[in-house]
RNA sequence: GGCGCGAUGGCCGAGCGGCUAGGCAGCGGUCUGCAAAAUCGUUUACGCCGGUUCGAUUCCGGCUCGCGCCUCCA
């Protein structure tokens, strides 16, 4: 059974979907008018595995996934005067942007990416059955919800509507009722990109976008949405609030949060100026180093990200890595006759490993845990190999584990640093250092060792023979 | 002011009422001509003060410190 923390009950809850063996999820997207950083990777890579794990459990999965591509800052980059093709200009750039980013983390793409400006008349008939149900109510041609007529306001982000300062840090807009209602349609000022409505040009305010792509979607109950800790409030609880008042059923059944990535244990965010795109750090970190570093903490903790973290990192994902083109290594040397230890059953020493992995995945998608047991795995497989059992089958075996479960977490292995066996001076040297190993000339083995070096090629003398990586 | 989260060994980071998390770094051994890699062992930690319990890092209360949300934000 897994187990999911609901934010809703702040609970960790059995995982029961709405409609067996479907599930439907929903996550907040991107706005798309800057570089993808750190922050929407950790959010996205998280869902990526919530889903995977969600399918490899056997569930069928539809995830839908929006891009609010009308915004205020997508129009002030736009510029002055731009129409609704500016906006798309902007918008569709860093949609590119963002889909190099997770294609470089091995984040699976959602079934479906709605936009937002895809879909304006759905979000003006939804706001129109607002008004008429005297959820909303209009101020020279802004729709306002009106948060006090939804009883439930504040269930998810747990918070009574008086206990709020509002206004303390942003200017209170005098025509609203309460300075908590918030909007679900914008007037267009002058020379902004708009859209005819019931109340006059304008554009769709932030929230109403997920309530009406997600519905059309996934349908009016689904399963799980999910986002960063910071769209908890407002955005889900306004969301909420537009969507059960239109439907008055209970609409998601649970709601996942992904903690933030800090700087110096400050959030990372654009207002601080503290954040690092992906495109940076992809020039210093391989993008599955990254990935790891990622997936070492669980998802609802707080991360804390630098230059020293990433290289532990480094070290801990090399070491996977590097199991994978040992055994490699050990199988290519390895010949179909090989002396091997009468065993017919290696899957059975695999299962606890594997079954640490379930649990900690199941247990709120714990990816620390399950690395872990990776980590666990591996050192049984190293012990057996030292131990001498070395049968070819075994040992693909071994491999095919190990690489069944960092594919669940998404982690792949690119084996191009390994050696190639294609590159004739390299094994010509390696041939030449041998043998003066062999005469015992070690003045020339070392000498051939170091000159390798130079050129990068690191040499290991295993039992099975000399090998070499590119550094 | 309201609400919430966290404090684990040198660092990062899981976790649990009593049983080795894991990774990185360090130290020692094995292996190796040496080196590298691998492997084994190892340093035995849970912010402070009380309470519950046979027993608490793990539950309860208080405190201190840090962080987040109450504005757009993954």
């Amino acid at each position: 059974m897994i187990k999911i923390h609901n934010t809703l009950s702040n609970k960790k809850e059995d995982f029961l979907p709405l409609n067996l063996p479907n599930v439907k999820m929903y996550v907040c997207g991107i706005t798309p008018y800057d570089e993808t950083h750190l922050g929407h990777g950790r959010a996205y890579v998280t869902f990526d595995v919530v889903r995977r794990w969600l399918v490899e459990s056997g569930f069928k999965v539809t995830y839908v996934q929006n891009i609010t591509d009308v915004d205020d800052k997508i129009i002030a980059k736009a510029g002055a005067g731009c129409q609704v093709s500016g906006i798309r200009e902007v918008a569709e750039k860093y949609i590119q942007a963002y889909f190099e980013v997770m294609d470089q983390l091995n984040v699976q793409r959602a079934d479906k990416y709605p936009k937002a400006t895809e879909h304006i008349i759905e979000m003006i008939k939804w706001i129109e059955s607002l008004v008429v149900g005297e959820f909303a109510y209009v101020v020279e041609g802004d729709v306002y919800f009106e948060v006090a007529k939804f009883k439930d306001y504040g269930k998810l982000s747990n918070r009574k509507l008086d206990d709020m300062k509002s206004g303390a840090r942003v200017a209170v807009d005098e025509r609203k009722k309460s300075p908590l209602d918030f909007a679900l349609w914008k007037a267009a000022k002058e020379g902004e990109p708009s859209w005819d409505s019931p109340w006059g040009k304008g554009r769709p305010a932030w929230h109403i976008e997920c309530s009406v792509m997600s519905t059309k979607y996934l349908g009016e109950q689904f399963d799980i949405h999910g986002g960063g800790l910071d769209l908890v409030f407002p955005h889900h609880e306004n969301e909420i609030a537009q969507t059960e008042a239109k439907t008055h059923k209970p609409w998601v059944k649970y709601w996942l949060h992904n903690g933030f990535v800090n700087i110096n244990k400050q959030k990372m965010s654009k207002s601080l100026g503290n954040f690092f795109t992906l495109k940076d750090i992809f020039k210093k970190f391989d993008p599955m180093v990254v990935r790891f570093f990622l997936l070492s903490t669980h998802y609802r903790s707080p991360i804390n990200y630098s230059d020293q973290e990433l290289d532990n990192a480094k070290e801990a994902y090399g070491k996977i890595m590097k199991f994978i083109a040992d055994v490699d290594f050990i199988i290519s040397k390895t010949t179909e006759h090989a002396p091997s230890v009468e065993r017919k059953d290696m899957a059975e020493d695999f299962l606890p490993y594997e079954e640490k992995f379930k649990a900690q995945m199941d247990d709120d998608f714990n990816t620390a845990g399950a690395i872990a047991a990776i980590f666990e795995l591996i050192r049984f497989c190293h012990k057996t190999i030292e131990s001498g059992d070395r049968e070819k089958e075994c040992l693909t075996l071994m491999k095919e584990k190990v690489l069944g479960l960092c594919g669940v977490l998404g982690m792949r292995f690119d084996n191009s640093k390994i050696q190639t066996f294609d590159s004739c001076e390299i094994e010509e040297l390696i041939a030449d250092r041998e043998t003066a190993r062999k005469n015992k000339d070690f003045k020339k083995s070392d000498e051939i060792r170091d000159k390798l070096a130079k050129q990068g090629i690191i040499i290991e003398d295993t039992a099975q023979g000399t090998r070499w990586t590119h550094a």
